[in-house]
DNA sequence: ATGCATGAGAG
DNA sequence: TCTCATGCATA
């Protein structure tokens, strides 16, 4: 909290280069468009095709620090290092609490149950291996953490606990009967691609015939051990096939955005056609390596929304994983496992935002990308988010409507904002026009519509002690968000026409970009840059459509 | 496919 | 507290 300097405007005025990230991408944001929430109708954003016209608007601002995929160029600190160290192989400890728990969409079913060749080629597993008692967490105001335990799972002391026992028994060959196959990557990644095993003999992702004690695996350490080392060597980026091995390591780093995008049109495409869902590619991912990954990964892999770094760093897996699949027999039987973990930790149930709040939102972020405690809290307090655990008790779902003043937001501190000098907050952000039906006077007519989790559970109170929580946590995600999809392809925008050094936004506090999804060699010392790759149509089709890019078929 | 959330690590 | 990687839950 005290971090930032207490006016939240002057702040966000010293901090420009945040300021603007959002605009961008978000533009695209699915809010924003779907719901037309938002509409510069005055101010700087008020033109779109400022937005989306690069010559009108350059800047984009870029995230800072790492650039989600950006598929250009951009060159930028990439920090290298970490992409080594990736934890791919890092396991981090899921639940704490011993109970097991079943995840959700990750193709699940139950090992035993389902026989390895249940699923079609291209059914859906996770169709398949819905468990209903899932779903019984959305609706009750507790987490049924029984109903998502698994047979399997085994309670790791708790102390242990910690250290991230994810799955049941992931390697427990009783499992996937196929697996022995798996085990032996094969031809194309064969035991050499362990290789770099070498390094982590004991996290060597073996499979599972191995017998690797599903604790083992996934040892944090090594984890990160497996990140690199297990990647077998294949060079895939040869493309077409990926069948082979690469060096993977190394290669992340040399990893080029046009060899990313190849690669994951590939893997979409052919995972299709081996009909395996991108649930199982991640639990495969699990089997082969130890490190399980979730369907919304593999999806934002293929869809090319992961940092540059992340992709880099997952590239390899998935060859491997793709060549191991194309080379076997029976891939769909080898494959198709279901995830066996155990994650007894709650979670706080999913808040859903109302339209108008979004659009709300949105428009602080216009404002301010990064409200310090203060404005968080003023945000929170006049969208009536603060009162989110507070008002819900077990009752479960609760909507709650708060009608409260809107204006001000940053007031207190940010009147003499650059924002708000004599319009309220909203009205300066083009709250009004964002809001179709609009806030009458400094209400919010249309109360945020909150649903809630129940206070009774701990991560509730959580929130209850953290009032700005979900504001606080929109803004990351927002954040995020527009990082992703701010440079989406970027050839162009290492150094050209994007680099600008005082964009349009600028007061907004556009942000320079500094993109550090980029490997380093190839754009050593980035300048500062300020695109918006929204301005080319390839990368709009991705920012609305991130999926297309790589879209093969689906 | 994506919104909201968690948690590790860094500053 | 933020970023980043990741995933549950949901549209």
């Amino acid at each position: 909290m005290s971090e930032r300097p207490q006016s939240p405007i002057s702040e966000c005025t010293s901090r420009p280069y945040e300021a603007s990230r959002a605009m961008y991408s978000q533009v695209f944001s699915q809010e924003c468009i779907g719901g037309a929430s938002l509409q510069f109708t005055h101010g700087m954003l008020q033109d779109p095709s400022l937005i989306f016209n690069k010559s009108s608007y350059n800047g984009i601002a870029p995230p800072p620090p790492q650039t989600f995929f950006p598929f250009s160029a951009v060159g930028g600190e990439y920090r290298h290092s970490e992409l080594q160290a990736s934890d791919i192989g890092q396991s981090r400890p899921w639940y704490p609490f011993a109970a097991p728990e079943y995840t959700g969409q990750v193709a699940g079913s139950t090992t035993a149950g389902q026989p390895s060749n249940l699923s079609p080629p291209i059914a859906e597993t996770r169709e398949q291996i819905k468990i209903p008692e899932i779903k019984t967490e959305k609706d009750m105001n507790e987490y049924p953490v029984e109903a998502k335990l698994q047979s399997q799972f085994q309670p790791p002391p708790t102390s242990t606990v910690t250290h991230g026992v994810y799955y049941s028994t992931p390697w427990n060959p009783s499992f996937w009967p196929g697996l022995t196959h798996v085990a032996a990557p094969n031809n194309s990644a064969p035991a050499p691609p362990t290789p770099t095993a070498s390094t982590s003999p004991s996290l060597s992702p073996s499979p599972p015939s191995s017998g690797y004690p599903g604790t083992g695996f996934f040892m944090a350490g090594s984890a990160q051990e497996l990140t690199t080392p297990q990647l077998p060597n294949s060079n895939t980026r040869s493309s077409g096939s990926s069948s082979g091995g690469g060096s993977d390591s190394e290669e992340e780093e040399n990893l080029s955005t046009e060899e990313l995008e190849q690669f994951a049109k590939e893997l979409k495409h052919k995972r299709i056609t081996l009909g395996f869902t991108q649930a199982d590619v991640g639990l495969a991912l699990g089997n082969l390596y130890g490190k399980m990954f979730s369907q919304t990964t593999i999806c934002r892999f293929e869809a090319l929304q992961l940092s540059f770094k992340n992709m880099c760093k997952l590239k390899p897996l998935l060859q491997r994983w793709l060549n191991e699949a194309e080379t076997s027999d029976n891939p769909q039987d080898m494959y198709k496992m279901e995830r066996v973990f155990v994650d007894t930790r709650k979670r706080k149930r999913r808040t859903s935002l109302e339209g108008t709040v979004r659009s709300a939102l949105e428009s602080y972020f216009l404002k301010c990308p990064k409200p310090n405690t203060q404005e968080i809290t003023h945000i929170s307090d006049d969208l009536a988010l603060e009162r989110d655990s507070q008002t819900e008790h077990g009752s479960g779902i609760l909507p709650l409507q708060k009608g409260k003043r809107l204006a001000l937001p940053f007031d207190d501190e940010c009147a003499e904002g650059p924002y708000l000098e004599q319009s309220p907050p909203m009205a300066h952000m083009g709250a009004m026009p964002l809001l179709p039906q609009g806030y009458p006077g400094h209400t919010h007519p249309a109360a945020p519509t909150l649903y809630m989790s129940s206070l009774h559970r701990p991560d509730v109170f959580k929130q209850a002690l953290h009032p700005g929580l979900v504001v606080r946590v929109w803004f990351c995600n927002r954040r995020q968000k527009g990082k992703r999809l701010a440079l989406p392809f970027d050839d162009e925008c290492a150094e050209g026409p994007y680099l600008e050094q005082s964009p349009p936004m600028a007061h907004m506090g556009a942000m320079p970009l500094l993109p550090q999804g980029y490997p380093g060699h190839t754009h050593p010392a980035a300048p500062t840059l300020y695109m918006s790759s929204l301005h080319r149509p390839d990368v709009f089709k991705q920012a609305l459509h991130p999926g297309l890019v790589g879209h093969l078929t689906s």
